[in-house]
DNA sequence: GTGGTCTAGACCACC
DNA sequence: GTGGTCTAGACCACA
């Protein structure tokens, strides 16, 4: 895992945004012991508390469940992480259509950047 | 204008992007003269302080110019107008991209959840 | 407002009990400014962060909302307010009923006990 | 016995509940020799040794009594198995009622809430 | 050793 | 002065 941080967000949020991606992404499988509230804290290279807040995050979006005293552990539920990982693609995506409608791009005008900029890409990537 | 604010970012923020909006939709048309910090404050019901830092930061983008006494115009020059305005929307699509990748979502994935989404939006508008 | 606490629950969690009772019951009415967070804290007796933690709680549930450096308020939606009380009520309700069928009382027995209750009750008002 | 435990209680609490609920209903009949500790707590998926405190708690409250080699016992004695059943009965209702009172109701608005509970469950019941 | 809580104190942007 | 964030370090019950 990248723990670089950026300085527009809380860094508590921006945990709770990687461990949200590494759990939807797969790369924390659905059941995975989590590293200890410490370790994560020293590989991360934030306070405990920090991480900590992360994880309690995670824990109220049913991403991630806490046992006692045995650690915490990834969400067995797929349906679970399935959703979240749809809700977070449809946010960005209804984030980005009203950003762009509100600078006066319609449906039209967004294909046509689209289709822009993926060849832009596949240049590039000729190229590299 | 609705001058309404969320909690996420700074207020002078939203101010910033409110009025740039204004300008690169044409709402502000160029060299248009805006009403008095005092009368913009008002009208946002924000303090004075924070419409002055919006403006002050839109001077530095170059998208309205003060003049001593007459008060404050939007450019006239409608390059910089529509350079400010692609230049949004590049970021705009930039960032959701890279997050879109970053959820596991390749070019043909995104494509087909745009035409998804309008699909959705052309029954929503033919069903009202 | 009595700021006592008992010792089965964190600090935090009987913070965020006491102030709901308080919104709830029209102690603090709605629109109402609270102290700041400082003020609640000394107020309280607890570290300003635990008093924090309780608003932020608060916050979550809709009872409260926070304007950049205003301070915060009590929201102004009774229907959140009235929504969160029988919220309250039924939780214990359904509890306290849950609880009384594993025990082995029926409905006839708890309103037994309920009207057994009440004449004690009668008996030492009267008493007084 | 369904050994599933909520995370708001200590696992050792949970377990004497549970076992008190057992004995206090007749679920485990007076005198009747209780499994090991060992095969209890492999019954209920904890460790011997938070089993091993659940029964020690039931000791100190009289409900269960060792005998050297023999194992462990129910009590016979039916007067503490009674009297701890309307113990417990009575702190649900004590707690009920004052928490119900601190949100503002009566002993007529409990009673209402109450007898519309019972109308929705008997609606349930009969709809099933 | 684990998660959870709490304190103390600091710094920051914002208005 | 306000809310918000972060660090450092401590203590606790639990298993």
């Amino acid at each position: 895992m990248d723990w670089s941080f950026r300085n527009d967000l809380p860094i508590y949020a921006q945990l709770v945004e990687r461990l949200k991606l590494g759990i939807v992404t797969g790369e924390l499988t659905p059941g995975a012991r989590l590293p200890s509230v410490r370790e994560l804290a020293a590989e991360a290279g934030v306070n405990p508390n920090t991480m900590q807040r992360a994880l309690t995050e995670l824990e109220r979006a049913g991403l991630v469940y806490a046992q006692r005293t045995a650690g915490r552990f990834v969400t067995e539920d797929t349906a679970v992480i399935a959703a979240s990982k749809t809700a977070m693609a449809e946010s960005r995506l209804r984030d980005f259509l009203t950003a762009m409608k509100k600078l006066g791009y319609d449906r039209d005008g967004i294909a046509a950047l689209l289709t822009e900029k993926k060849e832009e890409q596949e240049h590039a990537d000729t190229g590299m």
